[in-house]
DNA sequence: AGCCAGGCTCTCG
DNA sequence: CGAGAGCATGGC
């Protein structure tokens, strides 16, 4: 079954997905040329579909296959991720708008035109690869993810293309700290994760109910888990329920894009960052994403190299 | 060779 | 409380 994408423009979906392979492969979400595939749970299996775009930002044609599927739901379920994974509920058009008042976001927003984070639709799986990520390179973060979805996560074919379904926590709540660390996480990270299955296997922590409580309850439910600090919380946030009104402020490529752009590269606090960012109020989290952006386009520009 | 990576916990003062 | 050490590995 196939379907078309309706979003409103701009979107750049090369330049969007472009994260997917930035810091590596991601077997979970995989993406080739003007194609992305991934698997969506619809009760409790697990079908592929495929995503396909082709022409500009501002005029975008995109389509979901769910290729074997026979009941519109299924359909109906990819076309839903898909929607997340573009960000497509996010209200570029105002943060545009309201980005024309800052002389930076200003020249981003023109650079960057039609970029929107991808949302992750799948909460335990975003909370899993943000523990992968803690005080590591990228690089590193993603080889590590990379191989616990290989090694625990089951697989599909969709397109002549092998996709991973992320390890349900039930898995990874009976993984062993030593098969991890076999695999180069930390005791630490290891213990993270594992606990953080266990919570969900046992009931005691439930993503789903997130989608319609405050920021800082949130905060400070994570926060009350092993692992989970701020950071993790705030990206949670930010990338896995599309919040809009969200800093990381204590991110460090955060804090770096803050500096190069708003301080000449001198150091800024972390209060600091809160306080401009504050005002951006709902464009939070797209602000962010910009400046992000905006640093590894001065990064690869600059550098020539890596 | 040594320092840094898109943190977090634990321990001290 | 706030500061500081320890974690563990890969890349430059």
């Amino acid at each position: 079954m196939e379907a078309t994408l309706d979003v409103p423009p701009p979107l750049d979906l090369a330049r969007t997905f472009s994260r997917f392979r930035t810091w590596g492969a991601d077997p979970v979400n995989r993406l080739g040329e003007g194609v992305f595939r991934r698997a969506v749970r619809v009760g409790g299996g697990w079908h592929g579909y495929e995503l396909r775009w082709t022409g500009e930002p501002d005029a975008p044609r995109i389509s979901v296959r769910v290729p074997g599927a026979r009941r519109p739901f299924v359909l109906a379920a990819a076309v839903a991720e898909a929607r997340r994974i573009c960000g497509a509920d996010l209200d570029l058009a105002g943060f545009y708008i309201a980005a024309k008042a800052d002389p930076v976001l200003g020249d981003l927003v023109g650079r960057l035109h039609g970029l929107r984070p991808t949302l992750m639709p799948e909460p335990f799986e975003m909370l899993v690869g943000s523990i992968c990520a803690q005080q590591v390179n990228l690089t590193f973060a993603f080889s590590l993810r990379a191989a616990l979805v290989r090694r625990f996560g089951s697989s599909l074919r969709v397109g002549g293309e092998t996709v991973y379904v992320f390890p349900e926590p039930a898995i990874l709540a009976r993984a062993r700290v030593s098969q991890l660390r076999a695999m180069k996480f930390s005791g630490r990270k290891a213990e993270y994760i594992i606990g953080l299955a266990r919570s969900i296997t046992s009931g005691s922590l439930d993503l789903a109910a997130f989608a319609d409580r405050s920021n800082e309850e949130i905060i400070e439910s994570l926060t009350a888990l092993r692992g989970l600090g701020r950071w993790t919380a705030e990206w949670f946030l930010a990338r896995g329920l599309g919040r809009g009104d969200v800093c990381p402020a204590g991110d460090l490529a955060v804090r770096k894009a803050f500096e190069h752009f708003y301080n000449r590269g001198r150091g800024l606090s972390e209060r600091a960052i809160r306080r401009r960012a504050k005002a951006w109020g709902p464009h939070q989290n797209l602000a962010v994403h910009y400046l992000l952006a905006g640093q590894r386009l001065a990064r690869a520009t600059a550098g020539g190299g890596t």
